[in-house]
DNA sequence: GCCAGGCCACTGGTCAGACCAGTTGATTTT
DNA sequence: AAAATCAACTGGTCTGACCAGTGGCCTGGC
């Protein structure tokens, strides 16, 4: 279709486009474009098998690789067909996850970039949080605190939009998984109110990698002698950034974030290591 | 395997495991863990039935699961069995791009996470890059400005740690095409220039996913009538942050960045996305 | 009347075997 | 030696079969 200035037609390469692909878009499309809404239905296989006539497997290839792109979701002996989950960030995580766990980057790079990706959620969201985020954030922080001061953790108080986690970890079990647990949705909620959802997306999927990657060794070294006193300071740290967000003044929050996810995990670094986290220190 | 504290033991559900899916976990763990390194080649279909003993139609469906992963290509006829690809941010371009499209999330919060991730990439730039990397990125500029004029772009001049796309479109071909080639390879100069391997990936990513998704409508209006004045724009624009990042101001080049690209893609959307594009300029 | 239980048609998951078109490299022909 | 041929592979697709689930329907007991 391209029609050079010179007058000459030129063909594009024709490869051979396969079955089960042409079949993938076709459904995809369809999802995309809001035709089949989450929550509806395909056809079964072999009626889908007449509709595209083509051979089961080719459509099973074409359900599998749907499936795997979070867009579909079958189960075995359901007569109403596969279900449509429309599109969902579980894949992006997915793909970022593998990204991280991949041995091109080390844990360097993946603290650098959460350093990069929390600043500048903090940046965002000192210019739009609402009210109701300060709150929240507020609240978790209050739960950090109570947890890093052994107190149990009761009530439901900052549980809007909570996740759904079934936690019942009753009493006064688990106080570092309470605290990076709050943690954790202290960060969601900066960078929800960042009002970038991809943003909010990436920073979840990265904080997750840092914590399977590089949490799992320091949590002994922390729980044994000085875990309280380092969640103390990161609490200390949590509420200064939080000031910093109420005030407006996103520099601040960012510089703070940056400095405080480097004080967290530079010992663990070699050296050259913490030379390139520097870096992105400002 | 968890023991409660009340001394109960519970079990977890057992949700049945589909064998594609075991298939397909081995060879991405194998995969992930550097063990298959890109560019080797797994075994023959049909040898993989006899390895993982199951049926060819699941060793398929795994693939097939690899393959949309990006994991893994395969060839019909090649001998040497699917080919290895390692990872890759194609797929990670792919969910954004799908994200993008949806009704999670619009162009405006892709471009402006494009802002954030180029930005960062020009501050470690700014730090990091070596003379090597300041003398592509020159080349790449000048590339792009011999598009814009409408020059043959000809010879082998930057072509170190070339992508090996085996560009042969001879003589006045492709301004727009060669132009958009230049300056994603430019990008993709400075992003590895920040020494974070990871950020580079997914900046490709993003950048790559913004080009689907936004570009293609861009297109035509440009071609159309101020295409080659927007192009010496741009290339302005490039040199301007590569004169930033020669002399080290990587704040400097962060904001030119995020400039540069408010320019290009705010005209495309409407006011309400602009402001909060606004919002990350700073 | 209603509910429990069992039957049965149908689902997706898997397997086996077959055929085709394409690739490759050795073999044969020129 | 170069060119044409061939044979042994490959992955892509189709067919038909079986299995273990699932859910609607029907029936029997209350």
């Amino acid at each position: 279709m391209t029609v050079e200035s010179s007058g000459e037609v030129s063909f594009e390469p024709v490869r051979p486009v396969r079955a089960y692909q042409r079949v993938a878009e076709q459904i995809e499309e369809r999802i995309l474009s809001g035709e089949l809404p989450a929550g509806s239905r395909l056809p079964a296989e072999r009626e889908l098998v007449r509709q595209f006539d083509v051979g089961r497997s080719t459509i099973r290839e074409a359900l599998r690789v749907l499936q795997s792109s979070g867009l579909v979701r079958s189960r075995p002996g359901d007569p109403l067909g596969a279900e449509v989950l429309g599109v969902s960030p579980d894949n992006l995580s997915q793909a970022l996850g593998r990204l991280t766990r991949s041995h091109l980057s080390g844990p360097a790079e993946l603290v650098q970039f959460r350093m990069l990706l929390d600043a500048e959620s903090y940046r965002l969201a000192a210019r739009l949080h609402t009210e109701e985020d300060l709150a929240r954030m507020t609240a978790l922080a209050d739960r950090m605190a109570g947890c890093a001061d052994g107190e149990p953790h009761g009530g439901a108080q900052g549980d809007a939009r909570g996740s759904g986690s079934g936690d019942r970890h009753g009493g006064t079990r688990g106080d570092a998984h309470a605290f990076s647990r709050a943690d954790a949705e202290f960060h969601r909620v900066v960078a929800e109110a960042s009002g970038n959802a991809l943003l909010a997306l990436c920073a979840r999927a990265v904080h997750d990698a840092v914590v399977e990657v590089i949490e799992g060794k320091l949590a002994h070294a922390r729980q044994a002698g000085d875990g309280a006193d380092w969640m103390r300071r990161s609490v200390a740290h949590h509420r200064e950034i939080l000031a910093a967000l109420a005030a407006g003044d996103g520099a601040r929050a960012a510089a703070l974030g940056r400095a405080a996810l480097y004080e967290s995990y530079a010992p663990q670094l070699p050296e050259r290591d913490r030379a390139r986290l520097r870096a992105a220190l400002d």
